[in-house]
RNA sequence: GCGGCUGUGGCGGAACUGGCAGACGCAUCAGACUCAAAAUCUGACGCUGGUGACAGCGUGUGGGUUCGAGUCCCACCAGCCGCACCA
């Protein structure tokens, strides 16, 4: 062993010794952990210090775990089907295929460089057709059960990428990849019917240790309200309009009722008369932008000539049109209540519509209203369900008006069905085949995968045909049913199809037979701890629990849920923004393992701030940590043939690191790991210097502890200590209780609440002797006063008040 | 607009159930070693006043509860994030 800390070495043995013998290994009497990183798309930019940092911590645990005798799944991948990787594969003017490959190995060596636990035999590769046959055959599963279907419909369109999007991808009416304003195309697609595990998405999130910030997410997106419907006759029509509403106990204070520009039927209602004036405004409403649309607040409507029936007491109320009302959310009609919302407020006063209360938060006349009034009270203004409170009307009105005929009672949701098609070249086929007479028939299971054929041009199309339609010898076929000539469908799936189920894969990857064998997903799955970034909460995590939950109801999966824990890290900017290559403010990890090596930086990765919190990236900060490392280093160089039996203080140190660590390392606290081995390291140097050395035991455990986030140096240490296997045999040190227990506590002194001094007392001192202590300790201080009260908490403080 | 998170020295950040604010680290300053520098080691390091032991102030702002508040409650301010005409 060298008195210098030699990383470089050090690094480049273990790694090629962990190769040849990994330390992760399979034996099926240990408990099992599986820990999952949301794997990277293999992009041209490569790495930054910002997915080190999830990396690393994914890693720590996966040693940590492994130290404690379990066996892990720890597996790495790529999700390299999608738009990033052929925006790239265009960019450079390469085939994705070749761009994608070189962009996995440059991304294999850099994440080699962290020297994760990662078991390469088990790598998932999304392009793979021996793992997107899966990809398809759980399409062709959901064809079969009624829950892949095509629509026509206005769908998001962006004109940058130009495909359509899923409204997850479109949330603010933005592309979420590349930001552009997303505008809407009618299209034939397919959908995913996800609005059909609405409900069990929505209940199934009270089983998941997530943070309440993506179960609120993903509340919030599938947006389950309580309300009725209630059905308006048209007058001298047998049309009827039916409205959704959360709030049926307005129903008497209804003033008209507003269309979406894009309610369906609304032709027929529009009198000769009118016409003019709601075209002219459905046109103007179809050409603004969906941005344009949420954001002008201004109420703007047209009358259509026709009039509808309140149920509840007969009144004629104009039917209006009004861009402020969504298609596809509820009926696409509104009851106009102004006294009681907002929105209709406005609309209301702006076209001088009548403005009726009949909810008063004292039950009485309420007189001219300066906004809505949305609170609680009592109904008036309602015939008989006057009287009643908002809550109790809300709950009633449905079933009168069932009993009438009125409405129902009813749940909606802000969920949509899933928008499933893409107009791009770069994803897995869709496995359909359309036929004259069959109509689209699923390819048959044992014809998967439909390979995604070689093109000359895959760059999009402006129409909103898949590149894949100019491919005749491809796109021709035979219908799998009836044997005629047939076309092979030209979309291709969306990014997310891969990533929804690529967790359920790497406890079986070579599984030629199914998606992976139900022994394999009860060995490993569901994933124990996953780890990535926020940005995936209504999208990718969203669709995978669909997907999972799916693949349950149909008996290929055994649990209903595929993320137990999930842990979000914080982003890492650069100067304050997002670190790009467009930008310049890429940090690349590559520099500082070269200058400090790879166990440094996993430290100070840690060490930056806690791992949920984004935090400005500096690197100043890593000389620190190795400092740290080579001062530990040479602690163990200096003492470690030469042991002595510890101290009292000396165990009492490595006890508390023991138990500090152990604690911080299960509540992810890695932060403050970090500086618990800088603080404990200090004090032992300190002891060793009073004693002239330290303990076999301490610098052995000190070692192990290290082990999980400086692993080669840990490996070393071990190894010149004398020991023959790997430090990750050496099991997760246990704290022995007995050791933590100090003779005596130091106790602050307060008087009136303020620190006036400190003193030493035995641990088991009695209060009344403890309280005499300290008048004596404060004597000048409280001389000529009176104590009036004594605070004493045990080991900790005594709080005299003084008159 | 609604909802959530965050706010602590020059900086990153500690402080588990209310109990000694500023752990640990960076930067800075002083000292040791050195011909010198680097590295390393030792020490200082919230602000204000005082030569000084010490005193006063101090966790975004203002109130409150408590013997005691960074921590709990109320109101507000700022920053970030999410949703955004969802009837």
């Amino acid at each position: 062993m060298e008195s210098r800390y030699d990383f470089r070495t050090i690094e480049k043995k273990w790694r090629a010794e962990w190769e040849k013998n990994p330390i992760n290994k399979e034996d099926d009497v240990k408990p099992r952990f599986y820990c999952l990183d949301m794997f990277p798309y293999p992009s041209g930019s490569g790495l930054h210090v910002g997915h080190w940092r999830g990396y690393v911590l994914s890693d720590v645990v996966s040693r940590y775990k492994v130290l404690q005798g379990y066996q892990v799944l720890h597996p790495m991948g790529w999700d390299a089907f999608g738009l990033p990787a052929e925006n790239y594969a265009i960019k450079t003017n390469t085939h994705p295929r070749i761009s994608t490959d070189a962009n996995i190995q440059n991304a294999k060596r850099q994440l080699h460089e962290i020297s994760a636990i990662y078991d390469w035999d088990k790598e998932v590769d999304t392009t793979d057709p021996k793992y997107y046959k899966w990809t398809q055959w759980i399409f062709v599963q959901m064809f079969k059960k009624g829950l892949a279907y095509e629509q026509e419909m206005p769908l998001n369109w962006c004109p940058k990428c130009k495909c359509v999007l899923a409204n997850e991808e479109a949330a603010g009416g933005v592309h979420e990849r590349c930001g552009s304003v997303v505008t809407k195309k009618n299209l034939r697609q397919w959908m995913l019917k996800i609005t059909a595990y609405a409900d069990r998405l929505l209940e199934d999130l009270n089983k998941l240790d997530w943070s309440e910030k993506v179960k609120k997410m993903q509340t919030d997106w599938i947006g389950k309200s309580y309300g009725a419907e209630v059905d308006f006759k048209v007058k001298d029509s047998d049309e009827v309009i039916t409205v959704y509403t959360t709030r049926p106990d307005t129903l008497y204070g209804t003033a008209c009722m507003v269309l979406a520009p894009e309610y369906k039927g609304l032709d027929t209602l529009v009198k000769p008369e009118c016409k003019a004036d709601v075209d002219k405004y459905c046109y103007d409403a179809s050409t603004k932008s969906s941005v344009d649309r949420m954001t002008d607040k201004e109420k703007t409507g047209a009358f259509t000539g026709s009039y509808c029936i309140n149920p509840v007491n007969g009144k004629e109320l104009p039917i209006w049109v009004a861009d402020y009302v969504l298609a596809d959310y509820g009926t696409g009609a509104v009851m106009v209540v102004a006294a009681h919302d907002q929105r209709d407020f406005e609309f209301a006063k702006k076209f001088g519509m009548d403005i009726i209360p009949v909810i008063s938060p004292d039950g009485k006349d309420m007189g001219e209203l300066e906004e809505a009034y949305t609170g609680e009270g009592i109904v008036i203004n309602s015939g008989d369900w006057n009287g009643m409170t908002v809550s109790e009307a809300k709950e009633k009105v449905p079933f009168l008006m069932e009993e009438k005929g009125w409405g129902r009672k009813t749940v909606n949701y802000k969920l949509r069905d899933w928008v499933f098609s893409r107009q791009r070249y770069w994803g897995e086929p869709i496995p359909i085949i359309h036929c004259e007479h069959c109509g689209a028939v699923p390819v048959p299971e044992d014809q998967l995968p439909v390979l995604l054929p070689d093109v000359e041009s895959y760059q999009p199309t402006d129409t909103g045909e898949s590149p894949l339609a100019h491919i005749d010898e491809w796109v021709n076929t035979t219908c799998p049913v009836c044997g005629r000539p047939a076309k092979r469908e030209t979309n291709t799936m969306p990014q997310w199809a891969g990533s929804s189920w690529y967790f359920l894969r790497y406890t079986d990857v070579h599984n030629d037979n199914e998606l992976a064998s139900m022994d394999a997903l009860k060995k490993w799955a569901p994933v124990d701890l996953y780890v990535g970034g926020i940005e995936h909460a209504v999208l990718h995590l969203l669709y995978a629990r669909f997907y999972t939950k799916f693949l349950y109801d149909i008996g290929a999966v055994p649990f209903d849920e595929p993320f137990l824990k999930l842990f979000n890290q914080g982003m890492i900017t650069k100067n304050g923004g997002k670190m790009s290559k467009s930008l310049g403010n890429v940090v690349s990890p590559d520099e500082l393992v070269e200058k400090y090596g790879c166990d440094s930086l996993r430290m100070y990765e840690l060490f930056v701030g806690p791992p949920e919190m984004d935090c400005d990236w500096d690197d100043s900060g890593i000389d620190g940590v190795f400092r740290f490392l080579n001062r530990v280093w040479k602690m163990v160089y200096n003492y470690k043939d030469a042991p002595k039996a510890a101290t009292k203080e000396e165990e009492f140190i490595v006890n508390k690191m023991i138990v500090d660590v152990t604690n911080r390392v299960e509540s992810l606290a890695m932060n403050t790991i970090v500086s618990t081995f800088m603080e404990s390291t200090n004090k032992l140097l300190d002891v060793a210097k009073k004693e002239g050395g330290l303990s076999k035991e301490t610098l052995e455990t000190m070692t192990v502890m290290l082990a999980p986030f400086a692993p080669h140096i840990a490996e070393e240490m071990w190894h010149e200590m004398g020991h023959e296997g790997s430090v990750f045999d050496a099991g997760w040190p246990k704290a022995d209780e007995s050791k933590l227990v100090q003779d005596t506590v130091e106790i602050a002194l307060q008087i009136g609440g303020k620190l006036r001094g400190k003193m030493e007392i035995s641990k088991d001192a009695a209060k009344d002797d403890v309280l005499a202590q300290a008048k004596e300790v404060l004597a000048s201080r409280i001389e000529g006063k009176t104590v009036v009260k004594e605070i004493y908490v045990p080991g900790k403080i005594v709080n005299l008040i003084v008159k």
